[in-house]
RNA sequence: GCCGGGAUGGCGAAAUUGGCAGACGCAGCGGACUUAAAAUCCGCAGGCCCGAAAGGGCUGUGGGGGUUCGAUUCCCCCUCCCGGCACCA
């Protein structure tokens, strides 16, 4: 500790102490949080005729669980440090929160504490809210959105009519995922391994039930080829949809039954197998057709034959087991010949029928040409069941000396020559493909086709809080819709909800006793209600025109706040990948396709958030490592929670919170706080600053290359916690050189300017310490659309540069140099460096590289 | 198996185009102020070694190799962690 050290804290003691007082958050934060809450215009984005550029950050809309964690709270910090800063830069902002407020809970709460799901939901959503604004969060809450409201679901409803009309929304009984304790179907989006996505410890049951789907699969190749422009989104986002649809070209083959043996009798007289494969060119090495165990031609032949009723039996058992390990991918391969033969029609082969654990029914046609030469799977049951391997594909090789004729097998490469394939022999795979294709079609056993992963959208849940499906049933005239003037279909309240038995709304007469609005008699009412993901595919819509009860929304008004390509900033978790964020892009390009819109994408630009996690485990009950966010704004206040969740980890990683770490935040504010209290009356903005003194050139200096820093990175990589380190290196800055500029009357305009930036930056991230300061610096108008700061470059230069200097790549010395010097200059002065010299002295120099600015690297021998 | 992302001090992290590794913060250590503590302010601080100190040397970004005057950054191989997809025919 040297004694001028000494002598310069006691310095800052001394200056002014009564003014040193502590920050109080608390204190600060109540009176904004109240001051802002009583302008319901603050946030209010301007109507859609301004002239002001358009800008609509969204951050996704919380269930109302009842409180906010620490998710959330990262969440809407990313996305109202992004507002602040746009309204700042003079766009016009729009900024809108709402409430996902259909599901489960609500029913689940209503069975434990007897509270109706409307009453819970409200009360969940009273109390939510105001932790919001007691966090700061600046939403223009007259758009507010709830969706379990019948403003806002007749729409749903409205939707469903329009999606019905159009053949959209259709009525099919099939296999669907049952969720035993959620008590209802499921998505195929709602189910992952086998399990439930709201109970990862329950398996999904497969029930055959007649359900609502919506036809996204129409939409199939739209979503994927459109995921090419989405460029403004994450790709591990776009390589989860891709993987998702799971689009795949091929062709269905038919093989017809084999009736010229004894055994006459299964399936229809002509019954075919359909089989679809991506490599029909294989189809001369098709030693057998293989079906999934749940293929309806193994239930005929199955019918009459105990014993391959219980092979089959035993293969599902398999399957299903396998699915529930989570890892269908391992299951080791089993099947059972049937018995029985197909006809391969291309070269009239007879071919055995096997069943095979490892064909997926939901998959292609639930059946396949197994070819064992040209496929791993195919070849590892042909070896296990010693069928046929018949090669039909050579690779092809560059040079003809070395064409292989004995290929390792399985050759699976699509860039081979056909061998033994009758006509086609000779042929390049690709263009077999095609001319086989071709000549299926022709002959009316097969065609080229397309397949996908993704399957039509299940909406129907059979349980009471959600959206009534607007549907009657008549005896007369079947399934009719209910006529758009009567919607809503008004979800009734004070019913008795129980899990078991079907949809609640079923033991309601007043509901389910409805009339036939063609033929006027007595119908059934629909019980099931929607997903509540239809809810949330179109929402962002409704913000844009919140009240309108003619339409759910006015498409100019849509049209000026969505534009061409959608929300320009949309913030949320990467667990929505292909649940909401396929659904919606489903949903607006309906809404397209029905003239509400003209943009065929919702979302510009994507941006998932890290999960917020201690002591290296997602936050969980169970582990007992929550952060509740009203204990840390309790504690440290609003402004240090949001500044830490945004300055512990780049906001695209993983956050791993530590208490210790939101106490420097807090420190920090309350050293921001202290400087400007201290200096506030000194700084006088009307007193010029000619003449600056190297320290006050050093300050100014740090204050633009910090406005560059935070504007950088707002523009780019949002990478805000860099930015936050910025402003604290300002503030170290100007404590380190507060006595040198306090006490100067040609400093006090250059405090001033720099005191005012620094609230502005710290605007986005801090607003109530921010608005707290620059009522203190005694400016008047509103700080959250006060004017960011400018960046000026020549003021950010340095004046000297600091060059390291390297030997052989080693770091030797550093020489100080005016910032303009010549390299010339930097070279002479670096090779007459002390320490340089003695390295070098008795050595030969071989190359001097010197990077303009950087550095000097001296090669010696 | 395939596709992403990641691995840097005691901890969270930074290094934006191949150019001083560890900014900023936490925890730690020392000092000032205080009767004392808290708060605050000032400093030190990757590791190992030499030196009383000033200072100096070596080493260091998961591991191994390569390109380069120079690599956390580019290339090849490998290990581990996280996420997604997966007999998809």
């Amino acid at each position: 500790m040297s004694q001028e050290n000494n002598s310069k804290a006691a310095m800052m003691q001394q200056r002014d102490p009564e003014r040193d007082e502590r920050y109080n958050a608390q204190r600060v934060e109540a009176k904004w949080a109240e001051r802002w809450q009583s302008d319901p215009q603050l946030y209010a984005a301007d109507p859609a005729d301004s002239a002001k550029k358009k800008f609509y950050v969204l951050e996704m809309l919380p269930y109302p669980s009842g409180a906010l964690h620490m998710g959330h709270v990262r969440n809407y910090s990313i996305g109202d440090a992004l507002a602040r800063y746009m309204w700042m830069n003079g766009y016009n902002v729009l900024h809108p929160m709402g409430w996902d407020s259909f599901g489960l809970p609500a029913e689940n709460a209503a069975i434990q504490n007897r509270t109706p799901p409307r009453e819970w939901t409200l009360g969940n959503i009273a109390r939510m809210k105001a932790q919001m604004n007691r966090i700061g969060f600046a939403y223009d809450w007259s758009r507010e959105v709830t969706t379990c409201l019948p403003e806002y679901y007749r729409w749903n409803q409205w939707f469903f009519l329009k999606l019905y009309e159009r053949g959209l929304a259709y009525r099919k009984k099939s296999l669907v995922n049952w969720c035993p304790k959620c008590c209802t179907v499921l998505a195929n989006e709602q189910v992952v391994d086998g399990r439930c996505w709201r109970h990862e410890d329950t398996l999904v049951e497969q029930r055959e039930l007649e359900q609502w789907f919506l036809r996204i699969t129409k939409y199939a190749d739209e979503l994927l080829r459109d995921l090419d422009e989405l460029g403004g989104w994450p790709e591990k986002v776009r390589t989860m949809q891709r993987n998702w649809i799971g689009r795949s070209e091929g062709t269905l083959i038919d093989f017809k039954l084999d009736y010229a043996e004894p055994h006459k009798g299964f399936g229809p007289a002509g019954a075919t197998i359909k089989v679809f494969t991506t490599r029909v060119d294989t189809i001369y090495g098709a030693t057998s057709v293989q079906l999934a165990p749940q293929h309806p031609i193994v239930a005929d032949l199955a019918a009459s034959n105990a014993d391959l009723r219980a092979k089959v039996d035993q293969l599902i058992a398999e399957q299903r087991n396998a699915r529930e390990a989570g890892d269908i991918g391992e299951i080791e391969k089993h099947g059972v010949f049937t018995g029985r033969y197909a006809i391969n029609p291309f070269n009239q082969e007879k071919v055995p029928i096997w069943v095979a654990n490892y064909i997926l029914m939901d998959y292609g046609t639930g059946a396949i040409m197994s070819v064992p030469a040209h496929d791993d799977r195919d070849y590892d049951f042909a070896k296990k069941y010693k069928l046929e391997i018949r090669l039909v594909v050579l690779p092809i090789s560059n040079d003809p000396e070395e064409t292989v004729t004995e290929p390792v097998l399985p050759y699976i490469g699509h860039d081979g020559m056909l061998v033994n394939s009758g006509p086609y022999s000779g042929l390049e795979c690709i263009e077999a493909i095609k001319k086989m294709s071709a000549f299926a079609e022709q002959n009316g056993f097969g065609k080229a086709t397309v397949t996908y992963r993704i399957k039509d959208w299940g909406i129907s849940r059979q349980r009471y809080w959600g959206t009534p499906i607007p549907m009657l049933y008549c005896d007369k005239d079947g399934i009719v819709a209910v006529p758009e003037k009567d919607l809503p279909v008004i979800l009734p309240e004070n019913v008795d909800i129980t899990l078991a038995g079907g949809s609640p709304l079923g033991r309601v007469p007043e509901f389910v006793n409805a009339t036939c609005p063609k033929c006027g008699g007595p119908a059934r009412r629909e019980t099931d209600t929607m997903d509540t993901f239809v809810d949330s595919s179109w929402y962002f819509y409704r913000y844009t025109d919140a009240h309108d009860d003619r339409a759910p929304f006015d498409s100019k008004t849509a049209q000026y706040w969505f534009g061409e390509r959608g929300i320009d900033q949309y913030i949320g978790g990467v667990e929505h990948a292909i649940l909401h964020l396929i659904y919606s892009r489903f949903w607006t390009k309906f809404m397209r396709d029905l003239g509400l819109i003209t943009n065929d994408e919702p979302v510009e630009r994507l941006f998932t958030q890290g999960m917020v996690i201690k002591d290296g485990a997602k936050m969980s009950k169970s582990l007992g490592n929550i952060v509740s966010p009203d204990e840390m704004v309790a504690r440290y206040g609003a402004d240090a929670a949001r500044l830490y969740s945004l300055f512990a980890a780049p906001p695209d990683r993983d956050l791993d919170w530590q208490d210790s770490g939101i106490e420097g935040i807090q420190r920090f504010l309350g050293r921001v706080y202290r400087f400007v209290v201290r200096n506030a009356g000194a700084a006088d903005s009307s007193r010029a600053g000619a003449n600056l003194s190297p320290e006050e050139r050093q300050v100014r200096r740090k204050l633009h290359q910090t406005i560059k820093r935070v504007s950088d990175d707002f523009q780019g990589r949002w990478h805000f916690n860099t930015c936050i380190s910025a402003i604290m290196e300002l503030v170290n800055e100007l404590y380190a050189h507060e006595e040198k500029l306090a006490g100067k009357e040609s400093s006090s305009a250059l405090l001033a300017e720099v005191q005012r930036d620094l609230i502005l930056l710290l605007a986005p991230f801090a607003p109530y310490l921010a608005n707290e300061l620059w009522e203190m610096i005694g400016e008047k108008g509103t700080l959250l659309k006060a004017p960011w700061p400018k960046y000026d470059a020549e003021l950010a230069k340095e004046e000297e540069l600091e060059i390291p200097v390297q030997i052989n790549g080693k770091l030797r010395s550093r020489i100080i140099v005016p910032a303009n010097s010549s390299e010339e200059y930097v070279m002479n002065q670096a090779l007459a460096d002390e320490k340089v010299r003695a390295v070098i002295s008795g050595k030969q120099i071989v190359k001097k590289i010197y990077v303009g600015g950087k550095l000097v690297n001296l090669v010696v021998r």
